[in-house]
DNA sequence: ACCATTTATCGTAATATTGCAATATAGAAA
DNA sequence: TTTCTATATTGCAATATTACGATAAATGGT
């Protein structure tokens, strides 16, 4: 099939998947973490950065833009990418959760 | 293509992103929520909790395994499978480091 | 207007993922 | 040993993802 089941999930549950998909790759990880080293947004200078040509770098960019992990503005001849706080604040909050609820039960049985 | 280009990321890049794979999908996210839930682990019962079909479900599993999320022990005749809690710890400490990062600076452009 | 630069889109090929029916396997119970 | 129950594996079809060359669109500078 290849397409996944979303209708019998929770909204929360897909909205976790669909951001934790938008970083499950090392590309856009990378894109993430060089917009943390350049501390600001970036402007054309990525496509660079990164082992694969521009169409590619685009396609990752509009995936990370659609799961709302980024923001565009167009600055100019150039177009600005930077983080959308929010998103990682969520995620950050949502593996928070989880990690502090299995490290206070400290594991019973595996 | 269809195969990631992983040789030219970080080992922590590409590390990040396949345990974050692993996660990117609502049943994946359902059964951690679930061994959250029960408090414990899981044997057998997580089949009727999710709507697929038991190989389907078992696929997940042995996803969430490979990726080092969930940890596996034959309990019987039943597998009990349970949380990795050093797997949930790396990615929450990772959205820390970007989390922070990115609230210290509050966004300079965008 | 023309050209250069930057980014997006289209089209396409290769591969991966998702989901399930059928079947296999392993252990428990009878 | 046969049977039941729980989980895994296989095989396959449908769809998604990844990557890139070619090309388009948008803007700035000349």
């Amino acid at each position: 099939m290849g397409a996944t089941k979303t209708t019998h999930f929770t909204d929360k549950q897909n909205q976790i998947a669909t951001m934790l998909k938008a970083l499950a790759h090392p590309a856009r990880v990378a894109i993430v973490e060089y917009l943390m080293k350049v501390e600001g947004c970036i402007c054309g200078d990525i496509v660079n950065e990164l082992p694969l040509a521009q169409p590619t770098v685009s396609q990752h960019l509009k995936e990370l833009k659609n799961a709302g992990l980024i923001k565009g503005n167009v600055e100019g001849n150039a177009i600005c990418y930077c983080i959308d706080e929010q998103a990682i604040t969520e995620l950050h909050d949502y593996f928070t959760v989880i990690s502090n609820h299995f490290e206070t039960k400290k594991n019973q049985c595996c």
